[in-house]
RNA sequence: GUCCGGUUCGUCUAGGGGUUAGGACACCGCCCUUUCACGGCGGCAACACGGGUUCAAAUCCCGUACCGGAUACCA
């Protein structure tokens, strides 16, 4: 039977970085056993979903790149089916109805109420010990056909265990003991989570459930209604847990954007380098690699891979450059500078569309022009934002001076405000004056624009540093960058003439 | 409370009876150099603790501690 796996997103937020690994593992799995990654839209929590969310939650999705195998499926949309296998439960008296009025909601905070009651009810209570559960038949009906409004519970087994063969985690068994009567169907005829995630994974015939690790007990509960449906279940593999630098729970609401897929994505993040490094995150090959394409962590992902530990995404809060995680900010940049260049020149493209440093002479006349640019200035790049922000000059006659640059390298050597214009008037003899008058054609070469730069700089008996270092703050508005050979021959003769004379940096 | 998991450098991790406990990120130093990066070389840095089993334990077993998850008419 082929593999089919889901996705499973509630739609109460943003795609969630630890939701995100789990579409990614999901994703491999699939694609690594030639199976189907299908997606389903949990909204069956009427107050909480949001449509805003599962519009954000696609976008992350295909911002990664996985887009699902067959149509999306909504759950909400099967609630008719859902409330028809829990009456179909109870009438095989598999379940019961409940008719214990509904509790209402204390003002405590929720986990903590349920904290309270199952810390209260510990040695008194016995799980099972609910009056309704025995009702004889008729009385059941009678009360449910004179309108008394009830649950569905499931009849759970005085004693027994559920027990299942993770993929990761290994035997799991929970005695009965521990798991309630749960509710299938709410009194106002709502069907519940577990009752629901069944019903969808049947009908969508998935054949292996790759989720986070707290749902483990919830798998207990769902062997039981499989078991009471009579369909065997699913293999499961639960996953680790990605918690914050403090090893407590990584939560939207504490940590706010730094979880979200979205904050990557318009951080000038690289899907594939972002891919790769959740992968990392509670996942190995074995091996002393970092570095992985899709197609190797699609041949190389197995189950057996995944970690039995939580891994800890760690970033500073209130540290800039610490903002994410280290390893993913490395991961970036490192892809930035060695992907092939035409896989990431449509990504810088649509950086400097958005920068509004766009011209289509880039993808024409100017091509290759732009592309060894690109090539160059991306060296020392982290994301795709870099293009725009740091890399504005090459693109722009717009550009700003950063006050410590200025400082560091024009500032402080008074006389380049000459040399540099005069400079520009060298370029001007040696390069644009000689190729007219003499029909010579000295090219503007880094070979050649050193070798009258060198000159330029010893009949002035200063370093080489000084004027190649007032040229870079000059011409691109920064202290860093690449050689300023390549930058003078990238930015060609004119610009460079321009700008060396141009006195904008002093006047700052 | 109870049940279920987990614990190797700061972080991500390799290793699962005999290793100088390996790699990556971060950090530090040196080299390269017109700047800053990149790159190269080197450094700092870990088997939670206590008992067993064994000639030998980071590795197997038991216990303790700590961390996490779950414990809803939420998903």
């Amino acid at each position: 039977m082929s593999v089919r796996v889901r996705f499973a997103p509630s739609p109460t937020g943003y795609l969630h970085i630890g939701s995100a690994r789990t579409a990614l593992f999901n994703y491999l799995y699939a694609r690594n056993t030639g199976g189907k990654f299908l997606l389903r839209i949990e909204d069956t929590d009427l107050a909480r979903s949001t449509e805003e969310s599962t519009e954000s939650i696609l976008e992350g999705l295909e911002w990664l790149g996985f887009a699902p195998d067959e149509e999306i499926v909504f759950q909400s949309n099967n609630a008719e089916k859902h409330r028809a296998v829990a009456k179909r439960l109870l009438a095989e008296g598999k379940a019961y109805r409940d008719f214990t009025p509904k509790v209402a909601p204390t003002d405590l905070n929720i986990k903590d109420a349920i904290k309270d009651r199952a810390r209260a009810g510990q040695g008194e209570k016995n799980i099972r010990d609910n009056e309704y559960r025995d009702l004889p038949v008729a009385e059941s009906e009678a009360r449910a056909t004179s309108g008394e409004p009830f649950a569905i519970r499931l009849k759970v087994l005085e004693s027994g265990k559920t027990a299942f063969e993770d993929e990761v985690y290994g035997l799991q068994e929970r005695d009965y003991a521990e798991t309630e009567d749960l509710v299938l169907l709410r009194s106002d005829g709502h069907p519940l989570y577990n009752l629901a995630v069944i019903c969808d994974d049947i009908e969508m015939k998935i054949t292996h459930v790759i989720r986070g690790q707290d749902h483990l007990t919830n798998t207990h509960k769902q062997i039981l209604i499989y078991e009471a449906l009579g369909v065997e279940p699913p293999t499961f593999a639960h996953l680790p847990l990605i918690m914050a630098p403090n090893k407590g729970k990584l939560s939207k609401r504490k940590h706010g954007e730094v979880v979200s897929m979205t904050t990557y994505r318009d951080a000038g993040f690289l899907a594939e380098a972002f891919r790769n490094f959740l992968a990392l995150l509670g996942w190995s090959a074995g091996e002393e690699q970092e570095i992985y394409t899709l197609d190797d962590l699609i041949t190389k992902f197995s189950l057996a891979g995944i970690h039995r530990s939580n891994a800890v995404f760690n970033f500073t809060e209130n540290d800039p450059r610490r903002w994410t995680d280290d390893k993913a900010q490395w991961m970036n940049a490192e892809y930035i500078r060695t992907l092939p260049l035409d896989a990431l020149l449509p990504h810088v493209r649509v950086e400097l569309k958005s920068a509004k440093l766009w011209r289509e002479e880039y993808d024409d006349d100017d091509r290759a022009w732009f592309e060894k640019t690109i090539d160059l200035i991306r060296q020392r790049f982290f994301t795709l934002k870099d293009f725009s922000s740091q890399g504005r000059a090459y693109f722009s006659e717009d550009y700003d001076f950063d006050p410590t640059a200025v400082a560091k390298n024009l500032a402080r050597f008074p006389e380049l405000r000459e040399w540099l214009p005069m400079l520009a008037d060298r370029f001007e003899t040696e390069f644009a004056d000689a190729a007219r008058e003499q029909g010579l054609n000295l090219r503007f070469t880094e070979e050649n624009i050193e070798t009258v730069v060198k000159k330029f700089t010893e009949e002035r008996a200063t370093k080489l540093g000084v004027v190649m270092n007032g040229s870079r703050t000059l011409l691109t508005g920064t202290a860093v960058g690449p050689s300023m050979l390549s930058v003078f021959e990238t930015l060609g003769l004119e610009r460079s003439i321009l700008r060396l004379r141009s006195g904008l940096a002093w006047n700052l």
